[in-house]
RNA sequence: GUUCCCUUCGUCUAGAGGCCUAGGACACGUCCCUUUCACGGAUGUAACACGGGUUCGAAUCCCGUAGGGAACGCCA
């Protein structure tokens, strides 16, 4: 038997990083067993279902790098007909019925049960009566015929056999009196119709679990094999929400994140292969199972994400950082700019837990001023730097034509040796500032042995007049 | 309210009755390296929710309790 997967997201928002991670499980499992990951568009709610959003699913799939099989992708608005059919088949077969109850005496019906302390539920009043008895100008559902005894079992293959007596069923709806299905009937329908075989998807549709083997059954269709996973929390431990920051792919691709690095946190994240934390999704699907999913649910760590990112930074290809770098720059850059950049990026990216950070790291290779932050105008605002600055400037003047990172080195620690008694920082922190103008920055002598002497001369005369602008270079 | 699910360091987790003095990773502390910040190396703090069973032996199996989550629509 092949083993087909699927990933249903419903169009009404942006890819949830939770879905993300079920597109995941799902991806992965599809490709361990050779089988088949197909996409099906759930936008039978036409309320809330957009264009935009479905254009935004495909945009993040491919941007994780989760290609998915079949001629094209399943659009679940477009099978109504087809939904209808089984309703009525259903009807045919007696394991479905007409019901004509009116929006009233449903509210009616969960009046009264809230007034006793039960559960809300239908009292199947129309489950055997015949529908000559049908009152006059009301268009009727169709109900299924919920066992009423007895337990109905999941096996499910991450949480285990599950329980529930049939006592708490009710006769759900399976097609409204508008002739539309509802989404347990649906989901049904397509997934025997795609003939998947497993179904891995969040916690959230455990209970729907129950419902939706009650159609299998009455169908005769084989129930797929079901996996539960639960839901991805904030660092708070409550569901992941607006107030959390970031909860859709979209918005960790804007905060600099590698899709390598969140397909791995995503996988590492409630499912597990020993001690592995470094992987690819290529690797994790070789691993995966259904069974090594976890559980209990598990919290979005900020931190780790960071830490896993760190590691693909350093693994990606110059290249392409530098133009992530680019793109995500609102400087004018021309081809002096890009080669420096592309010189640079290999000591930046070490540096980098993000392609935000590596891009503010990067701006002084990309500026034609520079622009100094609070703490290096407070290095160059400094009687000593002042001072020190004149021994550079004077120093790297000399070195010409070689103007290469040794040589920098060997003049700035002469300094060094022969004015500051080998306190190399006192050199150091102001010509920094005056390179970046920042206090922190990649190994400064090759940082400027890319930029060129031209370059460097001309950001240490700019820092010269800088500190004479600011007074303190009495001396 | 009813039903269902979950519970190992702060976080992600390893763990399938003896391999557990509970391991790894992130975070945090200390030290080393160092032109800064990182990286890297070393090292340290830190957990089986609680209570009962079963067993020669339980993080692991069973039952309760507490806490957390989910579902109960002519939404998906």
């Amino acid at each position: 038997m092949t083993v087909i997967t699927r990933f249903a997201p419903s169009p009404t928002g942006m890819l949830h990083i939770g879905g993300a991670r079920t597109a995941l499980f799902n991806w992965c499992y599809a490709k361990k067993t050779g089988g088949k990951f197909l996409l099906r568009i759930e936008d039978t709610d036409k309320e809330r279902s957009t264009k935009e959003a479905i254009e935004a699913i495909f945009r993040d799939l491919k941007w994780l790098g989760l290609d998915w099989d079949g001629d094209a992708t399943v659009y679940q608005s477009a099978r109504a007909a087809r939904h209808a059919e089984v309703a009525h088949e259903l009807v045919k077969r007696g394991r479905a019925y007409f019901c004509y109850c009116t929006p009233e005496e449903l509210e009616a019906m969960k009046a009264e049960a809230q007034a006793k302390g039960e559960q809300p539920r239908y009292n199947r009043m129309w489950r055997d009566r015949n529908p000559s008895e049908a009152p006059a100008g009301v268009k009727p559902v169709i109900r299924i015929k919920a066992p009423i005894d007895g337990d109905t079992v999941i096996e499910d293959a991450v949480q285990g056999r599950v329980t529930v007596p049939n006592s708490q069923l009710d006769d759900f709806i399976l097609l409204r009196s508008d002739g539309s299905p509802t989404y347990m009937h649906a989901v049904v329908v397509d997934d025997a119709d795609m003939g998947i075989t497993h179904v891995i998807r969040g916690d959230d549709h455990l209970n729907n679990a129950f419902r939706q083997k009650i159609i299998f059954d009455a169908m005769g269709w084989p129930v797929p094999v079901f996996g539960h996973v639960p839901l991805i929390h904030g660092a708070d431990g409550a569901k992941l929400s607006k107030r959390h920051g970031a909860q859709s792919v979209g918005e960790f691709k804007d905060m600099g994140y590698l899709p390598e690095a969140v397909c791995n946190y995503l996988l590492r994240l409630g499912w597990s292969h020993g001690d592995d934390e470094l992987f690819t999704k290529e690797q994790a699907a070789e691993w995966f199972d259904v069974n090594d999913i976890n559980a209990g649910p598990s919290r979005l760590d900020m931190k780790k994400l960071d830490h896993v990112n760190t590691h693909y930074m350093r693994l990606a290809d110059d290249t392409r950082l530098a133009e992530e770098v680019i793109t995500r720059n609102s400087l004018k850059i021309d081809e002096t700019h890009k080669a420096r950049l592309l010189a640079g990026i290999h000591d930046l990216k070490s540096r980098a837990a993000t392609l935000v950070q590596l891009t503010s790291e990067a701006k002084f290779y990309l500026v034609d001023e520079v622009a100094y932050d609070e703490k290096a105008a407070a290095a160059l605002n400094d009687h000593d730097a002042h001072h020190a600055m004149h021994h550079i400037y004077d120093a790297l003047a000399r070195l010409g034509a070689d103007f290469t990172e040794t040589a920098i080195d060997t003049a700035c620690r002469h300094i060094a040796e022969h004015v500051y008694a080998g306190k190399l920082a006192k050199v150091m922190m102001p010509l920094r500032a005056a390179i970046c103008g920042t206090t922190t920055s990649p190994p400064l002598f090759k940082a400027m042995e890319i930029l060129g002497q031209a370059e460097v001369m001309k950001r240490l005369k700019a820092a010269l007049h800088w500190m004479h602008d600011h007074g303190h270079h009495h001396h």
